[in-house]
DNA sequence: GCAAAGCGAGAAAGCGTTTTCTCGCTAGTT
DNA sequence: AACTAGCGAGAAAACGCTTTCTCGCTTTGC
């Protein structure tokens, strides 16, 4: 007859009264502690099992002092680009038996460090997605949530390593693909303003242009989603460019949605790039052009930085840089004559 | 000077010591109990904004015997549809100061049961999708679990509400739809064969065949994913049928897409219809015929069941049933005269 | 045959909170 | 003025586990 403990559940006390041992001895059986007579040892594990006695992890945390979970805070969830380095994240680090706890800050930028400090209380490790954190801010709570480590950030913080999309580099490849198809006139399809990826890409346009000063590049008002996209399209048609370049995939989906609704082909009309290579991208019709970005890899990644800091191993990189390749489908095609425009 | 307890961490009595009183003290003021004098509460808020004192979860829960955290069991973390509803539930429990925590089962149901016991031991209640879970398994493991909320799937379990998706009901309304508009020869391009779902979606289908005997339904293996519905082109065409209707919206557009390939048009010669109406499905070209599920809003059903359970409130309601909306777009159209077939 | 060494298991002290219990002090009542 | 009621804050127990410390037993070596 099990002894329920005073919370209902089955605890350490009742397998040790049941075994006819100590609490002690019952904890070093569980966690395969060899200095326990063999004979004891199978009675200990009989009784467990019988009580199918399965240890508390809380009580287990306290007096580890470790929680074998890892804390990851995004943006929004409902971007595909998060939801992929979740998956990379969750998969890697289960592998190494964490768990992962998800702090979904639904682009509230002023609650990211309130969240970000919960959620690593309780965990042993962080992975921080903030694009639209203040450098400011970052660089304030940024050591209070050591093991940490940054996506598509830095910080002057000390063993702080960040997995950085090179976007600005990306950005120039796809407008290279496009002056390459004859395109002359091309439009940026801006991300949100604060954001710190939009940043990268806009520094590689400057670089850009730098480079190819008879390139007309114009920039456009934009945002991550797929309505922006499909509302970005009045915007498109009057720059008069040619080959656009969207903040991402998911605009560059929407846009493309809404240059068909308008009766206008891509890329015979207009070449639409992307950027990310989300899972879709390749099943759009046409499919789209984009930078791709190994995203899951990147989570998987961010596993293993976390990992290194987690275990105190100084050996560990100290972060990665990633290119994105571009990849060519079927959005891009050569550009036609220029059409008339509204300003022409 | 705060004098760091042997953790590195700042403690409850760091903050006791510098503001001159006790460890319990301190406590009650962080709670907000109001027995305390205003000025040694506002010496203790002090010291504590001082120290900047953040409460170690670990050690609160164990006291309090709670988490503030839930878990939630996926089979696939890749799958849209799986996204969808941890939005959802993440959204709702984070109103409510409850977070999340994932365990990706990565589609190995063996693992399962395992899995969410341990997440449900780290957490104060269990979501669990688990579509291929063997019903023996779940009847099993499923009072140990409690507060657990069931999507998809049932149980006899008492007081453990199913959030189920009628899609026995949603494959009936959409083949209605195929059969108004000509089409006499339909497939079902099936799901996982151990899928619950894919169980109720053939269930409905059954029913449907018996209500309309004069048209011909072909049963095609099949998947949950892009490239299953990719790899059926041949199959579908063998198979002569006019009107697909794929397991969701992921097999739709890999069937349309290979359907592009072999250059027949959707919906003039083949009219192929999706279910769960995830994001993407209003902007694949043509827009897919769906039957839309509120997803999101299951995640968030998922915590106002499983936050009724923790409260231990008594009139929530059993569980729920949602009815998929069907979703009429550009990817079903008449039907055209039955083609020759390879079979029959 | 005895002392020292070694080993296995129980007692107890943490881990960082909350909460009950207790006690001392103040105020209020007759 | 004395006794009680009430209240505020400290001491200590509890939450469930791990781990060090300690002690008693057995074994080994001289």
């Amino acid at each position: 007859m099990a002894r329920k403990s005073a919370s209902g559940r089955i605890g350490i006390a009742d397998v040790a009264v049941k075994a006819g041992v100590s609490h002690a001895t019952v904890s070093r059986v569980m966690n395969g502690n060899f200095t326990v007579d063999p004979d004891i040892a199978a009675r200990v594990r009989a009784a467990a099992a019988e009580l199918k006695y399965q240890p508390n992890p809380v009580g287990r945390s306290l007096a580890l002092g470790k929680t074998d979970t890892i804390g990851i805070v995004v943006p929004d969830l409902a971007n595909p680009t998060f939801q992929a380095i979740l998956r990379g994240l969750s998969r890697a680090a289960a592998e190494d038996g964490y768990r992962v706890l998800i702090a979904d800050s639904f682009e509230v930028s002023s609650e990211e460090s309130i969240l970000a400090g919960e959620a690593r209380r309780r965990c042993d490790g962080l992975v921080l997605c903030a694009p639209r954190m203040s450098d400011a801010e970052l660089e304030e709570i940024a050591p209070s949530l050591h093991p940490l480590v940054l996506i598509n950030r830095t910080t002057a913080a000390p063993h702080v390593p960040s997995l950085v999309v090179d976007y600005g580099q990306g950005v120039q490849d796809i407008a290279g693909h496009l002056v390459e198809l004859g395109h002359t006139r091309l439009a940026f399809l801006a991300g949100p303003p604060r954001s710190a990826s939009n940043e990268m890409r806009l520094k590689g346009l400057e670089t850009f242009k730098a480079a190819h000063p008879e390139v007309q590049v114009t920039m456009l008002e934009g945002g991550s989603d797929f309505d922006t996209g499909h509302e970005a399209v009045d915007a498109v048609l009057a720059s008069g460019a040619t080959g656009i370049l969207a903040f991402n995939d998911l605009v560059a989906m929407g846009l493309m949605s809404g240059l068909h609704e308008r009766g206008l082909d891509v890329p015979g009309d207009i070449s639409v790039t992307g950027f990310d290579d989300i899972p879709f991208a390749k099943y759009t019709t046409p499919a789209l052009t984009t930078g791709a970005v190994p995203i899951t890899e990147l989570g998987e990644q961010a596993w293993h930085q976390l990992r290194a800091l987690i275990r105190k191993e100084e050996d560990g990189t100290p972060g990665g840089r990633y290119h994105p390749r571009l990849e060519v489908r079927a959005s891009t095609g050569p550009a036609k004559a220029p059409r008339s425009t509204v300003h022409g």
